[in-house]
DNA sequence: GGGCACCCATATCGCCGGGGTATCAATGAC
DNA sequence: GTCATTGATACCCCGGCGATATGGGTGCCC
């Protein structure tokens, strides 16, 4: 199976539609068509019912697609990888915009301490999407936060454990509270992140993509935020923290492909765990 | 990238050879030399380092291959389960030839007494193969056994921890104590199994490809076995097991592709934790 | 219910590119 | 110096990919 197939085929299994897949890919929706059922006799399994009206995956095709998905990141992460060894940085890390900030920057600095360190290049993202990158290529590691972060399929070092606190504007009436329970948090208004797809969950909160705006927004008295204890470094102070005695203590790892071997990755995990 | 192109470099990498690479692929040398230039210039890295006589990964060249091999498994991957849904068996298990047996018959029954059980078919490998079939599709889960297993990359569940036992002839001078410590085994026959690459390492001890075959050589006084106590059920009389009292506990896992949505596996494991 | 819009399949053509053979060029062995 | 080895180059051919034009089946609307 080429990588063409693949992904003409995970094109029109996402659109659902020939001609909205032939458009995003580039080209007519003839060949596109008949690429399909070139695939479909290669492979000798039925991979959408087409009729006049729609197109539906089979249980072949669902299983293709989400395996196609998969390979096509990691043909994708070969391609990337390998071109950065001459041209781009050493290791690219990434984490969430605003996440493990004091963390990250006790890390970035023990490692250039290193002898023989490479030079690291910082990603933030949004949350949800460090997975991807790793997947694809555009990073060699990251910082997650379990349990919210998927660390299915990677390596991971356990680096901090630490509780969870309530971010709340200053003149809030919750914040002169010493500390809270998760039944306090019910009913405000938690912010809502964008799901994969980029779309957003229903709620009442606001739509927030990133920390620091997730921070103004605390601070406007539009939200509040249930995070880790660490996120009350460098907060202003019309922002306030109460510990959430009862919530899921969150673990930051640090997360990388299983099968990288590079020297510079080793490196900088044997630095994380000793900090 | 085209999945052609990575073939053929990885072929070349492997043989650091052109004319070899050929033949493997079944084309001639000419074509080869060209496909492998043209992935250089695509990619803008130089990958092989040609004299005249010899040929030479690059940096690059060594990322290529090690993510190169992984991507092509997930997209030989993607092709096999695709297949599979529609003419094989539901699930494919891995486990070593002659471990975890009275495990593995368990799981089988009680699996198949679940409501909406698929077939499930059973392929018994050598140690260190398991992770091949699932990276490339041809299984869909594995029993593993920790440490011995690298589980790098899979999601994993804990089934049983158990020790290790000391598996010698009927006769042998150290059959008749009641235990034994690892110090003990020190200078005995320990069997050697193959590496990945289909060599064995040196040493004194037979070399051995599968458990059934271990068991044999011990009988017959060959060689003695460490492997973990479960290993003594349905054991012969001419072999006897002793505990080894100070020895790393194993611990027997489920092990599946992290990406893995399959009601059938979900329902695999889940009866497997709870055996 | 007839016309219409929508959407995937088929037919046909042109061209790019991958594969083959013949050959060259560089280098190390003797 | 000669020869064997090995990757690169030159050149040709054909299969396959993409484009355009068109067909055919189906739901919708007036």
């Amino acid at each position: 199976m080429e990588t063409r197939e693949l992904r003409y085929f995970v094109a029109v299994a996402e659109e659902r539609h020939f001609g909205r897949a032939a458009e995003r890919l580039g080209i007519a929706q003839p060949p596109l068509s008949r690429a399909i059922q070139q695939l479909e006799r290669r492979v000798g399994v039925r991979l959408l019912e087409r009729t006049t009206r729609e197109v539906d995956l089979t249980e072949a095709g669902a299983v293709l697609l989400a395996e196609g998905r998969a390979a096509l990141d990691a043909v994708d992460a070969a391609e990337r990888r390998a071109r950065r060894t001459v041209d781009g940085p050493g290791l690219v890390l990434v984490s969430k915009a605003g996440a493990s900030e004091e963390l990250l920057a006790k890390l970035l600095d023990a490692y250039a301490a290193e002898p023989g360190a490479v030079e690291v290049d910082v990603q933030l993202c949004g949350p949800g999407e460090q997975e991807r990158l790793l997947r694809d290529g555009r990073a060699d590691v990251a910082l997650l936060h379990r349990p919210f972060d998927a660390t299915a399929g990677f390596d991971t070092e356990d680096l901090v454990v630490e509780g969870q606190s309530l971010y709340l504007p200053a003149g809030h009436p919750l914040s002169a509270r010493p500390e809270l329970r998760m039944a306090d948090v019910a009913g405000l208004p938690l912010p809502r992140w964008p799901l994969p797809d980029g779309g957003y969950p229903d709620g009442a909160g606001p739509e927030v993509r990133d920390t620091a705006q997730l921070r103004q927004l605390v601070s406007l008295g539009r939200a509040v935020a249930v995070l880790p204890d660490s996120a009350r470094h460098g907060l202003a102070d019309d922002v306030v923290a109460v510990p959430l005695v009862d919530a899921a203590p969150v673990t930051t790892v640090v997360a990388w492909p299983a099968h990288s071997r590079s020297r510079a990755l080793a490196d900088l995990v044997r630095v994380a765990t000793r900090l």
